[in-house]
DNA sequence: AGCTATTATGCATAAATATGAAAGGCTCGT
DNA sequence: ACGAGCCTTTCATATTTATGCATAATAGCT
C-alpha cells in the first residue's frame, strides 16, 4: 500500500532532526519521489501519534511517541544486559561486540530508538557499529548506552 | 516569581486530560484566578518542552516531554522494586504498602508521572493510596504497575 | 530612591496545523 | 465489468500555535 510506504519514510526521515514543521516533510519525500501535500502529513502525524517537541536548542522537531519510545527503550536495555559483550570507541565510530546472534536485533533497536545523534547503525551477527552525527554527538551517544547498561 | 507558580499550575493541569489546545489552559488557569493569554501559553510549553500528543481516541493532548518522562519512569521502577511491600485494590483505588519512610517518595513520583489515569495520590509514611479516575483506568493503572514491579 | 538592563507579557498577526467536503481509488461480491 | 462501501488524498479553509514588536514588570546597580 501506499500510506504505509509513505510513513516508513516518514520514520525514517524522523531522525534527521532538521524536521521542524511538516511542510519539511513534504520537502524531503518530494526529493524521495513521494508526492504528498501537508494535509496528508498532518494526518500522518496523527495515525503515527508523533510529537512536535520543543528542542532544547530553541526550535521544534518532530519526534517518535512517547509510550513507543519507552516500550522500545525497555526492549534495548533489555537486549543489551543479555548480550553485551564488550564495547570500544574511536572517532564517530562505536563498536558494540555482543552474543552471536544478537546484532540485527540490538542494531534495529538502536535505530528503533530514533536518536537524533544517530547517523546509521549496522549490526552483523556477533557485532553492531553505530556512527555517530559528529564527535558530540557520539560522546552523548556512549553516554546513553552506558546508562543503559547499568540498570538505571 | 509569577511564571514559575504559573508553570507549577500548568504541570499540575496536565494530567487531567483534557487539554486538546492551549487556550484550554488559558481557561483552566482563569479559574485559579491567573490571568494569562494564549501567547504566554505557548512560550510556557516550549520553555517546559511540553508536547502535543494525538491521543489514541483520535484527539490531542499536552502531555510531559519524552526525556522527563523516562527519567522519572526509571527512578519510579526503582523505588517500587526497593521499597514494594504489598498491594491491594478495591474499586477504583490502589493501595500499595512499601518500606517505612517511602510512601512520599512513591506518591510524588507517581504523580511526576501525570498518568492521565490517575485522579490523585497520597502518600504517608509507608502507604500509598492511589485513586483511579474510572474502574477502567483503574484496571490499566495496575498493569502499569506490576509492568514496573516486573522489571521489563 | 532612581536608572539601567534583563526578562516577561500582551497584542496583533504571521505561520503552522487540522479538518470538512468532494473526489478519486481500491476491494469485493455479483 | 459494474456498483456499493470503504479508504485515502487533495483542496480550501478554519483552527491553532508561534512570534515580532511594543510595553510592562522585575531585578540589579550606585
Amino acid at each position: 500500500m501506499k500510506k504505509q510506504e509513505r510513513q516508513r519514510y516518514i520514520k525514517r526521515l524522523l531522525s534527521s532532526n532538521e524536521i521542524e514543521r511538516q511542510e519539511d516533510f513534504v520537502r524531503l519525500l518530494r526529493a524521495e519521489d513521494i508526492d504528498v501535500t501537508q494535509a496528508t502529513i498532518s494526518r500522518d502525524i496523527k495515525d503515527m501519534q508523533l510529537v512536535k517537541v520543543p528542542s532544547v536548542t530553541g526550535g521544534y522537531h518532530y519526534s517518535m511517541p512517547v509510550q513507543k519510545k519507552m516500550d522500545t527503550e525497555k526492549k534495548l536495555r533489555r537486549t543489551l544486559k543479555d548480550a553485551y559483550v564488550s564495547y570500544a570507541t574511536q572517532d564517530k565510530f562505536v563498536l558494540i561486540k555482543v552474543l552471536p546472534g544478537n546484532g540485527p536485533a540490538l542494531a534495529s533497536l538502536i535505530e528503533a530508538m530514533h536518536y537524533d545523534n544517530v547517523f546509521g547503525t549496522l549490526g552483523d551477527d556477533d557485532t553492531v557499529l553505530i556512527i555517530g552525527k559528529s564527535l558530540d554527538a557520539t560522546l552523548d551517544l556512549q553516554q546513553t548506552l552506558q546508562r543503559l547498561l547499568s540498570d538505571n
